[in-house]
RNA sequence: GCUGCUAUAGCUCAGUUGGUAGAGCGCAUCCUUGGUAAGGAUGAGGUCUCCAGUUCAAAUCUGGAUAGCAGCUCCA
């Protein structure tokens, strides 16, 4: 391999560095313009870089355009970014001198035995473990675009102060710069915000903050992907259930989510009771479950429910149909015995994983492990952490650790999912828990005719319906598939004396149980198909004198263009096929 | 919730230093019956998000509320 490849952006670690060092040079031009700001922290991120800085002022678009020829300057200058070290107790003094609190408390929590590295570049030092490109003159000036500025908690702590983040990007050609920049912009057309309006999917009002209305589109949608999620449910074991939407506040303090999840819960008063809207559905799973004595034989026990929850999620969390505060989990429960544990897991993590294949997206795993206030025992804690992990290694996927972030009652393994602009939600997980059934004392009657508790996950596949939705209206850029295409078919008359032969194709596919519209309006044939395009109706039937003559249709697809003529009995069966094996074209 | 920004017609947006609003698309009507991504004409749409304040006068300035956007925190 020859020297030179080290040194391209497609490598992870150069990329990293270099990016790393204009944040650098991103701190210095801060520096040298408002002096009295304070430095934090400012490392390179998947799409660039940040600098988190404590300015008395708030920073604005003029700001980073300052910054940004500032930080040109400063790679004309060509610094030297020179690497030296100094003993802990030097190095708060360093960085006390130079006023930089923040700095002085990241040496602090340095480990004891830890090295402690600046690099210095002209006037500027920065505390930081390095490695960092040898000159400011390596980094291209005018490839790095300062693209905002917001706020962001020290150390991401809710509780302590919150800073000002200027992010930014660079790359080593404008060209490059100017390439992805037109990319976050072709990929904000596939905001599923953007596309829920113009395909009239759902809409959100300021009448209900969180709370998305399904337009009848939408619901196509909607009801698509539950009636899919029913029929392989039942096909994996599963039993259907719904329960309450509302149930009393006893329930909820005996689940613990009174203590751990109150914040975000809704509550109100029937006559004189107390009671809470479900934030979860595994309180009416328990309540199922408890309804009569089971045996052994009946487990594993598999039961599903599309359950609509409501969350009292944070104002500023909102986020079209990603963060709402009422949706519908496609929830399941399954309670079992230790044996059987491995075993159901292992099959929810290949349920999952078939589901995302067929939507062909790519999707990562993370191991959440038990929260501080995880409800069980460390004990406990340990042997639920192990045993999903046992699963994952077994499975021989490849997954990341999140650490502490699992539900209170226990750790999960968590599905994420990309959008149009590379962030990631989580959708399916699949919850490990021995608490629940403790504290709502389940039993089975084993073979040797005790009384024993069972173990049960919490799972879901989809993850909410709402966000669910939301990812595959960005991944699909609007086109959905046809059998979740809200219209599948469009027939599009040419003239008026072809309205009635329009009108009997449509009422064929119609009988056919196709979702099927007409477009009889007084235009010209181009405009139609243009509107039909751009509602990205999958197929489009072009039917004027010609084929009402010869009873055919003239088919164009969305994707593809004209198709030619054929008879309408072979459309519908080609259509057929499509939808019935859920084709992605 | 926090930091910053934003709010003008159904949608996307103009609106100069304060002097009661404009465009394109869409919609309606009429003409046009046109063969694979926009035919033409005419017309109807706005208490400029809401509530206060400053001013002779507020879409415009100030304060507050609400909602949205970016991010943080949190989360399916």
């Amino acid at each position: 391999m020859s020297e030179e490849n080290i040194y391209t952006f497609e490598n992870e670690a150069y990329r990293n560095t270099y990016r790393h060092t204009t944040s650098h040079i991103l701190a210095q031009a801060v520096k040298r313009l408002y002096p009295g700001v304070k430095l934090a922290i400012g490392p390179a991120i998947a799409d660039g870089f940040y600098y988190d800085f404590d300015a008395e002022f708030p920073m604005n678009a003029e700001h980073l355009e300052a910054l940004e020829k500032e930080m040109r300057n400063i790679c004309k200058e060509k610094l030297k970014l020179e690497r030296f070290e100094l003993p802990r107790a030097e190095a708060i003094q360093f960085m006390e001198e130079r006023n930089e609190p923040y700095k002085v408390e990241l040496i602090h929590d340095l480990p004891e035995d830890a090295i402690i590295s600046f690099y210095k570049q002209g006037e500027f030092t920065d505390l930081c473990a390095g490695p960092h490109l040898d000159s400011t003159g390596r980094v291209k000036g005018n490839a790095i675009k300062l693209t905002s500025c917001t706020g962001a908690y020290w150390r991401g702590d809710s509780n302590k102060k919150m800073l000002q983040r200027i992010y930014g990007t660079c790359f080593p050609k404008k060209e490059d710069l100017d390439a992805y920049l037109l990319r976050m912009e072709e990929a904000k057309k596939r905001d599923h915000r953007r596309i829920g309006k113009d395909l009239d999917l759902f809409m959100l009002c300021d009448e209900g903050p969180g709370f998305p209305f399904f337009l009848p589109k939408g619901m196509v949608i909607r009801n698509e992907l539950e009636a899919f999620w029913r029929q392989l449910h039942r096909k994996c074991g599963y039993q259907e259930v719904r329960t309450p939407l509302i149930l009393n506040e006893e329930l909820w303090h005996r689940s613990g989510h009174w203590d751990h999840y109150q914040d975000n819960m809704y509550f109100t008063k029937i006559d004189d009771g107390d009671y809470a809207i479900k934030p979860m559905n595994c309180p009416g799973g328990m309540l199922v479950y408890k309804r009569r004595p089971w045996s052994y034989k009946d487990l594993p026990m598999r039961v599903g429910e599309l359950g609509i929850v409501h969350r009292h999620e944070l104002s500023g969390a909102l986020h079209g149909l990603f963060r709402v505060r009422c949706f519908t989990q496609d929830d399941a429960h399954i309670f079992m015995t230790e044996s059987q544990m491995e075993d159901e897991i292992t099959g929810v993590i290949n349920k999952i994983d078939g589901i995302y294949k067929m939507f062909g997206f790519q999707y990562h795993i993370e191991l959440s492990t038990c929260p501080e206030d995880f409800i069980g025992t460390e004990e406990m804690r340990n042997y639920s952490e192990g045993v999903l992990k046992n699963v994952l290694e077994k499975s021989g996927r490849e997954y990341t650790v999140n650490p502490g972030d699992g539900a209170f009652y226990g750790p999960k393994i968590d599905f994420h999912l990309e959008d149009a602009i590379g962030r990631t939600w989580q959708c399916g997980t699949i919850q490990l828990d021995f608490q629940m059934p403790e504290r709502f004392e389940l039993e089975y009657t084993g073979a040797d005719g005790e009384k024993h508790r069972p173990i049960m996950i919490h799972t879901v596949a989809l993850g909410s319906i709402e966000r669910f939705i939301g990812v595959i209206t960005e991944h699909f850029a609007g086109a959905f598939p046809a059998w979740l295409a809200p219209v599948q078919v469009v027939v599009l008359p040419i003239t008026d004396r072809a309205a009635a032969y329009a009108d009997q194709i449509a009422a064929q596919l119609d009988e056919a149980g196709f979702r099927v519209e007409i477009d009889h309006r007084n235009e010209k044939i181009g405009y139609k198909i243009r509107e039909a395009q751009m509602q990205k109706i999958p197929y489009m039937l072009v039917v004027g004198d010609k084929e009402a003559e010869d009873g055919t249709v003239a088919v164009r697809t969305r994707a593809g263009g004209d198709q030619g003529t054929m008879l309408l009995a072979d459309f519908s069966k080609a259509l057929r096929e499509e939808i019935d094996t859920k084709a992605i074209k």
